[in-house]
RNA sequence: GUGGACGUAGCUCAGCUGGUAGAGCACCCGGUUGUGGUCCGGGAUGUCGCGGGUUCGAGCCCCGUCGUUCACCCCA
């Protein structure tokens, strides 16, 4: 009896063969300059106490407010599914006291996220990203390689039709400051009453408004950039320069708006041309205060996530995924029991050296796994029958050219290391 | 969360004004006994997303539901 299929849960983004490879790729690419720079790996659970993320990320941000899986586990505890990264980062840095030790705490991190958002290509229930973190230093510096650290991993991948847009968040001054401005000006608009409850909440909101309307309305508004101190002025004109000498390209958005709290000073997007409405690929930016809200002393720090999924989608959409598609060293054809017996042996020996081996198990007829060895793209193939086994000798046959050597059973592995 | 589009074999899709489903690719087998890619022949496969309704009769119409997708929103 046919039971009833079971789908996966709405909304998650899950990466089967041969697809698989490609996410593994752009998962690989994106994260290996982190550890050129100095970065180790910091593995932390996918869940955590809830209140992490209301007092990390913000009560008032639409992902702790509305998208959180939130659900009380066993012991009457609340937890919640991670919804990024930088939270449990925090957590973890001051619970091991990494930061007791020298500074900058360089981490990085890879894995799922979960958000309740209601689902569409690029924007998932069950995400993945990547991301670094860089705690304990002020210089701006840092903030330049961190961006450099995102670029090079979107180049690495092949990318080119993305554009950096950075921008200051300044201090708490500098935001104070704007914030009478701003809300002064916004006084003056008539709004909409879902886009004056958004407002309410955040005003910087109105600056990424998607409407005309809105755009034109916001044109005169008062711009952070203009209000910061004299002190995040000076650090974000050092970022800049330094990413000019590094010879990275950028675009200045002083309207950029970002959805998590904890933000300040230096912030940053990597926005994709190809991707449509969810097409920022990255993103990251200081925030200097978190440690301490989060009870540990008071370090600043910077830090990105890249969204593996989306980096996809890009390459893709650009054609430069690499076609670096799982390929075996050998493909072994046993014919007989005695065979299966005797290739498993080979294979085994030659695997133990680190070749990848494979082997036509299910007494499929020659022709047949002859044919499965095609498709698999492996570089050479053997037969193994009643007669190589007595004579110790097979034909290695190369794929590609269809010529085919004798070469003693023993001898392989120098065969085909030739 | 709001609004719109879509949902037919593993994949991409066709199916005229309603009459109980097809193509290409992929897959499997064979073309004389142990060697692939081309070619030729043959073959399997669908509760037409799911549940109701209208009708003598629905893949085609209506309602609901689930999923995907586009935009808003949000952001990776």
């Amino acid at each position: 009896m046919a039971q009833q299929k079971i789908s996966a849960p709405k909304g998650v983004s899950e990466y089967a063969p041969p697809r698989s490879s490609a996410f593994e790729f752009v998962r690989d690419s994106l994260i290996a300059p982190a550890s050129r720079a100095g970065y180790q790996l910091i593995e932390l659970p996918v869940f955590e106490d809830t209140e992490l993320f209301k007092r990390g990320v913000g009560e008032s941000t639409d992902v702790v407010s509305k998208e959180m899986y939130t659900f009380e586990d066993r012991g009457g505890r609340s937890i919640t599914l991670r919804p990024e990264g930088t939270a449990g980062v925090m957590r973890a840095v001051i619970e091991h006291g990494l930061d007791r030790g020298q500074l900058p705490v360089k981490v990085w991190y890879s894995g799922q996220f979960f958000r309740a958002e209601r689902p569409q290509a690029g924007r998932y229930r069950q995400f993945y990203q990547v991301g670094i973190e860089a705690i304990g230093l002020d210089d701006p510096a840092i903030d330049a390689e961190v961006i450099a650290i995102a670029d090079a991993g979107f180049k690495a991948l092949g990318l080119k039709k993305y554009r950096l847009e950075i921008t200051s968040l300044g201090d708490l001054q500098s935001r104070a400051a704007h914030r009478v401005d701003l809300l002064k000006f916004i006084s003056t608009l008539e709004l909409d009453e879902a886009t004056a409850a958004r407002a309410a909440i955040n005003p910087l909101r109105l600056f990424d408004d998607k409407r005309d309307e809105m755009k034109k309305a916001m044109q005169n508004a008062p711009l952070l950039i203009d209000y910061l101190t004299d002190e995040s002025r000076e650090h974000f004109n050092r970022v800049i320069k330094y990413l000019d000498a590094l010879g990275i390209s950028y675009v200045l958005n002083p309207r950029m708006v970002r959805g998590l709290d904890y933000y300040t000073g230096t912030t940053f997007e990597f926005v994709h041309e190809l991707l449509g409405a969810q097409s920022g690929i990255g993103g990251g930016g200081r925030y200097d205060g978190l440690m301490e809200q989060l009870g540990g002393q008071s370090l600043s720090g910077i830090g990105f996530g890249l969204g593996v999924d989306r980096a996809l989608l890009a390459a893709e959409a650009e054609g430069v995924i690499g076609s670096d598609a799982f390929v075996s060293d050998l493909f072994i054809i046993p014919l007989g029991d005695e065979a299966k017996l005797q290739a498993l042996t080979v294979a085994s020996a030659l695997r133990a050296q680190g070749k990848t081996v494979e082997i036509a198990f299910g007494d499929r007829a020659l022709k047949g796994a002859m044919k499965g060895a095609d498709k698999s793209g492996a570089t050479y193939v053997i037969v193994l029958g009643e007669s190589e086994i007595s004579t110790g000798t097979v034909e290695l046959k190369e794929m590609k050219s269809g010529v085919s050597t004798s070469v003693k059973i023993d001898s392989l592995l120098e065969a085909l290391e030739k």
